[in-house]
DNA sequence: TTGCGTGCAAAGGTTTTGCATGGCA
DNA sequence: TGCCATGCAAAACCTTTGCACGCAA
């Protein structure tokens, strides 16, 4: 389904594995840089924004602009339908991104939609605040 | 309580008047320019960006950024307090900023505190779609 | 072999910073 | 008068684009 059309370059396998080896975190296109760089094999900055605007194009990257951070974030996505279906939350302190399927989340949807006249779109909806590691730690 | 701290500049005044103004849209740094310029009374860009830092620390503009966008967009809090208290509908489509205040809603704190261990920040957390208006209409 | 993907360098746009000057208190 | 705010210009950043070369199919 999802059209991966293309050649199959070492560049492009090894972008794609870290971006699937940090799922569970927002990548910057500098970060994957650093990796690229830190594990000997370099890639051109074009190439890693080519292959990521692919990617989000393709559906299989999820790309994120945050508030406060000038460059943004992307992110492998496990299961496009899947994250269509629970809402996200993100941790301000560590960074953590939780998928969070919960039936009482969903109400609000509904909720919204009929007394609000509001279409939420969770895939886009991220709930910001503090996990239980970073909430149970005073906050400097 | 909030500490307009520095000088009354003309600048200041016309760039406050002007996101007053606009409260119900979220407007960019280039926009603040073109107005101010349209008006005879251009500001340089460093001191729109700083007012506006000033003014985001203090709490009383709050600073988007949104996906597909290079530019953060601005847009005057009209109650600080207030806007701790209830959530935010941004529509994608017309960028409306609406504020939510539904008890409902509320609800989703506790429980996400109690059953996820997770502390939501409301003055953070905005949830995108599409407001009615939009939703009606066919999306092009 | 064909043409897509890559790398480099340059361009583009947004935001920040340094420094001298001007204006508020 | 003292210091903060402003303006200009340059720098810093992130991202995109042009072009020639290399590599996948």
């Amino acid at each position: 389904m999802k059209k991966d059309s293309g050649y199959n370059t070492s560049q492009k396998e090894k972008l794609l594995d870290f971006l699937i080896n940090n799922k569970d975190k927002h990548t910057s296109a500098q970060e994957i840089d650093n990796y690229l760089r830190s594990v000997g094999s370099p890639v051109g900055m074009a190439t890693i924004y080519r292959q990521l605007d692919r990617l989000v194009e393709a559906g299989t990257v999820r790309k994120f602009v945050i508030d406060g951070k000038t460059s943004a974030c992307y992110q492998y996505i496990e299961n496009e339908k899947e994250c269509h279906e629970h809402f996200h939350l993100k941790c301000r302190s560590c960074g953590k991104l939780i998928h969070l399927n919960c039936n009482k989340l969903m109400d609000i949807n509904s909720h919204i939609a009929e007394h609000h006249g509001f279409i939420i779109d969770p895939s886009q909806t991220v709930f910001y605040g503090s996990c239980a590691d970073c909430a149970g730690l005073s906050e400097e």
